[in-house]
DNA sequence: CCGAACCTGGACATGTAATATCCGGATTAT
DNA sequence: ATAATCCGGATATTACATGTCCAGGTTCGG
């Protein structure tokens, strides 16, 4: 089991982007440049937290994004799952109805069978652990060395 | 993110061994055709079960596999892993140290970067839920017609 | 002792999802 | 008007999970 890296991407963009306190959008481009990464993909992801209402953006000459809301109303489950998609890592085939299961009759199928079960609560401690972190928190826990260097640098190129 | 479907067919086929009572070790072949799987990969994720520990094999004929240890000592933590790999979801790449901060001194990323630190925790609470499920807890949990069913099942096909 | 049933592991083929690029269209600042 | 920028579709590339095949060992039963 593995996260895409556009989650890592989208993760420090969020926190860079709380990280500088100007009101105007940061475009694709310099945050691209921010961490190396390919800026026509990386507007992709971007989009995404766009479309899930974590960034806003702003067309245009000077445009770009930036946070949709205050950082202390943005959890890490939000920008994660807006980034890796909704659906549950474990997906149950059933494949208990198949072979030998397929002469049984299907009332004995209604109830979810006892695996789903127990990954699908694993899987919520882990959504209710990432839901509890907001960026604030993050925000608030990063040294203050780092959010001065990104501002430092953001004001050198602009 | 997603799981591999081998994570739902050597949980199944845990659980199925469980439910056998016999001491009788069940061949790839007869678990596949329970869940109607393709034998020889299904078999490939068993050998990583014996490696694991979780199973134990007998070679030659009427060989085949069975639970290494009593469920009780069995937890699905071990099978996820055994089958799904023991590494992190999420992948710190240090971005952080690419582009803007590749000009910082190296001091500065001696600490675990916040986001990683986040995704840890949560990742860990994922891992403490699926540690503390054992193989007995699902064989309990699950209704006693299923395992009747599957043991009528392996009696007729022998 | 032989053949059939089985596991083991390597090599290879296939399929699918994530990553990455490119382009045309729309919007906005200068 | 021009350049900068977001948007989204089409397409290419890559990595990884899935799946097949085969040759080499074991063990059982006759």
């Amino acid at each position: 089991m593995r996260l895409g890296e556009g989650v890592e991407w989208t993760l420090h963009c969020c926190l860079t982007l709380g990280w500088l306190e100007t009101d105007e959008p940061v475009s694709t481009a310099k945050l691209a440049a921010t961490f190396d990464l390919p800026p026509a993909y990386l507007n992709k992801r971007l989009q995404t937290l766009v479309r899930a209402g974590v960034l806003s953006s702003t067309p245009g000459a000077r445009g770009g994004f930036r946070l949709a809301r205050p950082p202390e109303k943005i959890t890490l489950m939000e920008i994660v799952a807006a980034t890796e998609g909704a659906e549950y890592a474990f997906r149950c085939t059933e494949i208990r109805q198949k072979g030998a299961g397929a002469e049984r009759p299907a009332h004995e199928f209604q109830r979810q069978c006892v695996i789903t079960t127990a990954m699908r609560k694993a899987e919520l401690a882990w959504r209710r652990e990432l839901a509890s972190q907001t960026l604030a928190d993050m925000l608030a826990a990063a040294p203050v060395a780092a959010a001065e260097r990104t501002r430092d640098w953001f004001d050198r190129v602009g």
